[in-house]
DNA sequence: ATCGGAGGCTATACCGGTTTAGGTGAGTCC
DNA sequence: GGACTCACCTAAACCGGTATAGCCTCCGAT
């Protein structure tokens, strides 16, 4: 078995270059004051021991942690559905990796484990600052990042005002063309499978389909909230369905319980699109496959990722990037969303 | 605004106790040789001054990250649909917070990129011990780990020797029993859609089709290679409903493929599973809810998570952790999967 | 000839912990 | 009463980088 040998040092380095550390550490960092021959020998010598810079040392010295924190809170059973953290994540990694930056992911069950991730984050100094994801009503977590003094990044506007950039999909858009679409078919009674009221994204969405409803002069008065679980997709539809007056189109706040709304419907025999029309949000390929294949609103997660990544990159250099607006989400027909049904004979 | 005061170090406490630095890491540290007024001393003014150890002095000086690796690596395509990662991180992150140890989260596109990032986690020692997961053929990482010198564990057991402990669930149980179901079901001409050969779960589920066919004594000559993906899902469906003797029954080696697969079959009119049967992989909870709810095999992702990072810890402590094996993956029958069809009249 | 200044470099402090070698004083043993 | 032990504690080195003050040396300007 080998020594283990111990990994050289830029005190090696520097005694085999015959010159002193602090002359090692400006020519390798590139810095003035360092003449060429001097520092292609420092170079040539570093490569030769192969020395690698300690990442420790130089956090403990600039006080920097060259990584990233996200915390996602997600009860254990609803994340395995939901299609945007992957790509989300992957998005960020692809901004990071060049950056030699690293990601620190904290998957916590609730909203207080969350609060408590975010501070032992930054007690730790693990992280130089954190995305703030799925915005809720008044979020603990702005106030807490600013009273961490830690730089931050949000997806989407906060309500309350915030120190922080933002980095803001519009998903209203991709909302209102689904209920443009559907009314275009025919459609006069459509409902909403709404995420939670406290999420920001959950009553934005809910909002705009209020209002494109409104502006095409129907009421949207069949509209349910759920947690974004699969299974509350299930049941809102199993809901919406039961009355006489039931919708011919449901507008689901996410694919997971678009796809549960869409088996439920064919489990009561009911014809997706021909009797119902259905579309999901996010995008999921899966959905793509399904029969019928799955209209829906893509949201360019990784994209999203990829950007907010780098705005909270510039801002720990503190710069102090302005809010980013992201090509809005677009509604993407496919085959589940069809002419309305003829309407039945009026009762009486 | 206040001024940005800097938290204390420990030297602060020290002279605010009136004591040295290191008897404050002693008491801090519970170690003997410091009389119990003292301790009690010492830890009061930690608490009074708010002190919380500085993880980056602490891992420089003890030469650890306190923090554990993971790369994944998927291309951005498949990485939406997949349920294993989210759940088994949640498992992870389930281990890992009470031991203050933080997860770094790589997500690479492909094999090439995926060393580098094991090699770039080592050399910034970001980490103290990595996960190899999707283990592969004459698996490169291995070797890379012994390499690197970084204790490491294998979610199942590698084909080459290992020095690794191996966190395993047997997955083969599952196949088996979702074929013999199907046999028992009276089915004779069962597929399989198979991951990459390349990869060794991919190529086990494989061989666990052909054993258990093998014993039902039926030819396992209905299998296709895939990349795991919803749409090859779709495409090996066609292909394998083209033919006059097709398969009345498909076990397909995940979720995502078998969601694509019956919504193909559901394309062309096929029902399921009067027509057809299907199974799945890896227990995603939309499966449930489609119609027909999916026949699936359930993994515990979760709890494969939490126990690789146990014996990862232990690992990284010095222990010598043996293989642990998890209880085997079970087939869980629900909807789409019902006794075979009547044969067609014979030809000729 | 003298001074000023810039370029190139060294020595050293510093980041905030841990660890080790040693020092003190009290108690014990013979 | 001297040596020894032990509990408790201090001083200082150390981890591996970065940052800064200051020292030469050589050059051109005066």
């Amino acid at each position: 078995m080998p020594a283990e040998r111990p990994r050289p040092t830029i005190a090696d380095v520097a005694e085999r270059a015959g010159v002193s550390k602090g002359l090692v550490s400006f020519a390798l960092n590139g810095r003035p004051g360092v003449s060429p021959q001097t520092r292609d020998r420092i170079l040539e010598v570093a490569r030769e021991l192969g020395w690698q810079p300690s990442l420790r040392a130089r956090a403990l010295s600039v006080n920097r942690a060259f990584a990233l924190g996200l915390v996602i809170t997600r009860d254990p059973e609803i994340i395995t559905g939901d299609p945007f953290y992957p790509s989300f994540i992957a998005g960020v990694e692809r901004e990071l990796a060049p950056a030699g930056q690293a990601l620190v992911l904290s998957v916590v069950p609730d909203e207080e484990a969350e609060l408590a991730a975010y501070r032992k984050l930054v007690a730790d100094r693990r992280v130089d600052g954190v995305f703030i994801t799925d915005l809720r009503h008044d979020d603990a977590r702005i106030e807490l990042a600013r009273e961490l003094n830690v730089p931050a990044v949000t997806l989407g506007h906060p309500e309350t005002p915030s120190p922080f950039p933002a980095v803001s999909m519009d998903d209203r858009a991709g909302i209102e063309a689904a209920v443009d679409h559907l009314v275009r078919l025919g459609h006069r009674r459509i409902a909403h499978v709404a995420g939670p009221a406290r999420m920001l994204h959950g009553s934005r969405r809910r909002r705009a389909f209020e209002d494109a409803m409104a502006r095409a002069g129907l009421p949207a008065d069949l509209v349910v909230e759920t947690d974004f679980r699969a299974a509350d997709g299930a049941r809102a539809t199993r809901d919406l369905l039961a009355p006489p007056d039931a919708p011919t189109a449901i507008v689901y706040a996410n694919d997971p319980m678009a796809i549960a709304g869409l088996g439920f419907a064919q489990r009561t025999g009911l014809r997706v699109p021909d009797d119902l029309s259905i579309t999901g949000f996010d995008g999921s390929d899966v959905g793509e496959h399904l029969f019928p294949a799955l209209s829906t609103v893509a949201t360019e997660a990784a994209g999203w990722g990829a950007v907010a990544a780098r705005v909270l990159l510039r801002s720990i250099a503190g710069e102090e990037p302005g809010d980013t607006d992201l090509p809005p989400a677009r509604f993407v027909p496919r085959e589940s969303t069809a002419p309305a049904p003829p309407s039945p004979p009026a009762n009486g």
